[in-house]
DNA sequence: CAGTGGCCCTGAGCGC
DNA sequence: TGCGCTCAGGGCCACT
């Protein structure tokens, strides 16, 4: 489910209101992708600091009473969805499958497909977090991003421009959506091989990763089935998509319809018109 | 090293 | 109404 705009609207969601909470206990259900790592007991006490955002993960920074501080890793998979709860709340569900009570709150991690994960380190730079944020490209709404350096990074790569930038390798947080959508912007066809795309059409397709990530994340991300932020908001970004979702629908711009195409197990959504090549 | 396909899991929607 | 098939917003890992 959830690309760049909607972790991000999921972490603005609840970042401010449990900053400088204290962890009560912690709830499990089944298990998720990857084991927690350490004895949930073991989080009691607790401060937590900051919630970040790396590509699609958030890193909830903590400081133990030890003083020795942590870091909780969350990644919301295909269908998982964050909501900071009062703490009297409801008991869990079949498919609430960690719940992080606080002095705040309570924050659930509701994920019916368990591709999600919540990961503890002793920081970014140990252990599988180092390993699943290791390699991890830039980030696009960040001043990093640079336009000539994405351009000469998709020099060295000959699958689709899709696959390339749904690798996040190279940067991160474009997802199935986004990925059409951004190519649609760029006027790129999902199937060029992406070192064969001039410099200048690689930096609007730089320019439109831009632009459609921080309009998505403005409109509140994308809702199609069941996205909410952490206060059950839906997101409202999918009444702007140009191509996503919208085969045999007349493009927004052109009229001619949108097509339909498979690459790799991934949809993709293009306009046969507006993007030649 | 880069690229491809399998796989993890549940639920919804569709055709028959 | 029920069954079986396909597909869904991610991404690791084994293999070529």
């Amino acid at each position: 489910m959830p690309e760049l705009p909607e972790v991000e609207v999921t972490r603005r969601g609840f970042a401010d209101a449990i900053a400088g909470a204290r962890v009560t206990r912690v709830t499990l259900g089944k298990p998720l992708r990857w084991p927690l790592g350490l004895a949930p007991e073991a989080l009691q006490g607790a401060r937590v600091q900051t919630v970040l955002r790396r590509g699609k993960y958030l890193l909830m920074h903590l400081l133990h009473e030890s003083g020795e501080p942590g870091v909780l890793l969350w990644h919301l998979g295909m269908s998982g969805r964050l909501a900071f709860l009062p703490r009297d709340c409801a008991a869990p569900g079949v498919h609430d499958h960690f719940d992080l009570h606080t002095t705040h709150g309570v924050l659930r991690l509701h994920d019916p497909r368990r591709f999600g994960a919540v990961i503890y380190a002793p920081s970014e730079r140990e252990g599988l977090a180092y390993k699943l944020l290791a390699h991890l490209g830039v980030e696009p709404l960040e001043p990093g991003f640079d336009a000539l350096a994405f351009a000469n990074a998709l020099r060295s790569r000959r699958a689709p421009i899709k696959q390339v930038l749904l690798a996040g390798d190279v940067v991160v947080g474009v997802g199935n959506i986004y990925a059409s959508e951004c190519l649609f912007l760029a006027g790129i066809r999902p199937t060029t091989s992406a070192c064969s795309i001039s410099r200048s059409r690689a930096l609007r397709l730089h320019q439109a990763i831009i632009d459609v990530l921080s309009h998505a994340v403005s409109y509140g991300g994308s809702t199609l089935r069941d996205f909410r932020d952490p206060s059950g908001q839906a997101g409202y970004f999918q009444l702007e998509a140009k191509v996503y979702d919208r085969a045999g629908l007349p493009c927004r711009v052109c009229g001619t319809p949108i097509r339909l195409i498979r690459q790799g197990t991934r949809s993709s959504f293009f306009c046969p018109a507006c993007q030649k090549r």
